[in-house]
DNA sequence: GATAGTACTTTCCAATTGGATAGTAACGCA
DNA sequence: TGCGTTACTATCCAATTGGAAAGTACTATC
């Protein structure tokens, strides 16, 4: 049986948190920085497929939300450093369970 | 530490989970399921804010990855009755876990 | 005879998204 | 002199998404 049973308070809880992670995007960002911090073109060579006009975005609202830091450092050509939040960091348990049911979805539906 | 630290093959099983998931309704219908079938305009009550071209759209999404069921009845007017799969209700933790992260990201972030 | 009810589908139109491409600042290096 | 480098930003344009509203089939009910 699920959590809450479909009750609508659980339901605002998993609204909130979809508003955070919206788009296809952001969690795969978020693994990317979970093996420790990258640079911009770290990112958009780890992140197969998005461009730079979509990640620079993404990192954007991953900031504001505090899921990630954006450290810049004062060299030339300039370096900006993005890592994980304590905060981001606690997604861990849905990324891993997003993984294992990836993983399942693939054995049962795609291949 | 995360799952797999960054490992390229977690980061497509979490690729394919997002893709059979993807949007700001497939969860939510779900979890709306999760408690039970439910016919189209319950459901539609129920996920605040769908429209009902958008809801038609999702459900056929969903059904074709097997995650719920769509059963006709033959009544006037017309019956039909959805409910989840086994598949689907596997992402139950999923939900669990982005339920939990929700509640603390509302703490934190949002209010 | 008009209305309500169900589960959609269709149409129209506006808004958003997404890709390709190029530009920018400022320095090191050949 | 001029190219490479980094982290973006800007522009243009095509494609997709998304909402509002009405339509459809058919019966039961008032």
């Amino acid at each position: 049986m699920l959590t809450g049973n479909g009750c609508p308070k659980t339901a605002l809880s998993i609204r909130d948190a979809l508003e955070a992670l919206e788009g296809r995007w952001k969690l795969l960002i978020l693994f990317a920085l979970s093996s420790g911090p990258k640079r911009f073109r770290q990112l958009s060579a780890e992140v197969t497929g998005i461009t730079d006009k979509v990640l620079s975005k993404e990192l954007k609202a991953l900031e504001m939300n505090r899921l990630i830091n954006r450290q810049v450092f004062d060299t030339f050509p300039p370096t900006v450093e993005y890592s994980i939040t304590e905060h981001g960091a606690s997604l861990e348990k849905v990324l891993e369970e997003l993984h294992y049911w990836g993983l399942a979805h693939r054995a049962k539906i795609i291949g």
